[in-house]
DNA sequence: TAATTTCTCTATAAGACAGATAGAATTTAT
DNA sequence: ATAAATTCTATCTGTCTTATAGAGAAATTA
């Protein structure tokens, strides 16, 4: 499952997408219509920001905006970011690998090869998800249900 | 990631799976030849044994042995049993179902959306993937590598 | 210079994780 | 019946992660 600092990454993150190029947002805006604990958020955006995902600005008009444009973040980038690798085992991990302790032979071991499979299609349905496509995905869905 | 509990568990049952029908088979031996420490591969073994998956034998010629063929358990339901829900999120889980607190209409959620097809991909692969599935691919691969 | 807002640093309470220890209970073989 | 083998139960512990809270420093703008 993913940790609530990852969740509330992608809430505030959408939240940005959706006034991209309007200026700086208020971490405090976020916090309230996002039901997000404020002095939590702060750090959550000072990593975003630290990543090149987000920039900020001190002061009076201040707060923080998206540095790329919303098609150009994805979830799987925010995930390993936050919560460590996608994989469900450290051997098959792209950028987290590690190999397991247990294992008699990474070559031939049936159980990474399943857990490779699934790697593999969940980084594309998370690279798939960007920012831009989780709203495209609301306003399907905001149709639909009227 | 997985934790160690159902990485041990998933390698403790492949090793019975590969010696299914043969009678019972030792703690010591699975644990010695899997490198799991002992005293927690009994723990693992025992949370098997109440789920159905396993049964076992007391004293001299016991052990361990599967309940059910290799083609009929798989990783999901593995998974489940330790580590919990297999969703990224707790408003897609099917089994572990829960609300998102911070959520304002999960109807509408574009971000569920992209989890709940995340899920349901997963959960497909890691039900065809049996252990019976699991040895196929280790066959495979030791074939391919010569 | 005063107000606003982000940024830094520290602390902490609760729970999960990965085992270790000690011994009780059961079964089989002699 | 007894000894040996083996699983089963219960408790405990140290380390790490999670999800915050608090106090105030630094920067920016009006």
């Amino acid at each position: 499952m993913l940790s609530k600092k990852t969740k509330y990454a992608i809430n505030a993150l959408v939240h940005l997408a959706k006034e991209y190029n309007k200026g700086p947002i208020l971490i405090s805006t976020i916090a309230e219509q996002e039901n997000i604990p404020q002095k939590f958020l702060e750090a959550i955006l000072l990593d975003l920001r630290k990543a090149g995902i987000l920039n900020s600005k001190k002061g009076k008009g201040g707060g923080y905006y998206l540095m790329k444009a919303p098609d150009q973040v994805d979830i799987a980038e925010v995930m390993r970011l936050f919560d460590g690798p996608i994989a469900l085992l450290p051997c098959v991990s792209y950028k987290y690998y590690e190999r397991c302790e247990e294992c008699k032979d990474e070559e031939t071991c049936g159980i990474r090869d399943l857990f490779y499979e699934v790697r593999n299609e969940t980084v594309n349905q998370l690279k798939a998800g960007t920012l831009a496509n989780i709203i495209k995905r609301e306003q399907r869905l905001k149709h639909k249900n009227k």
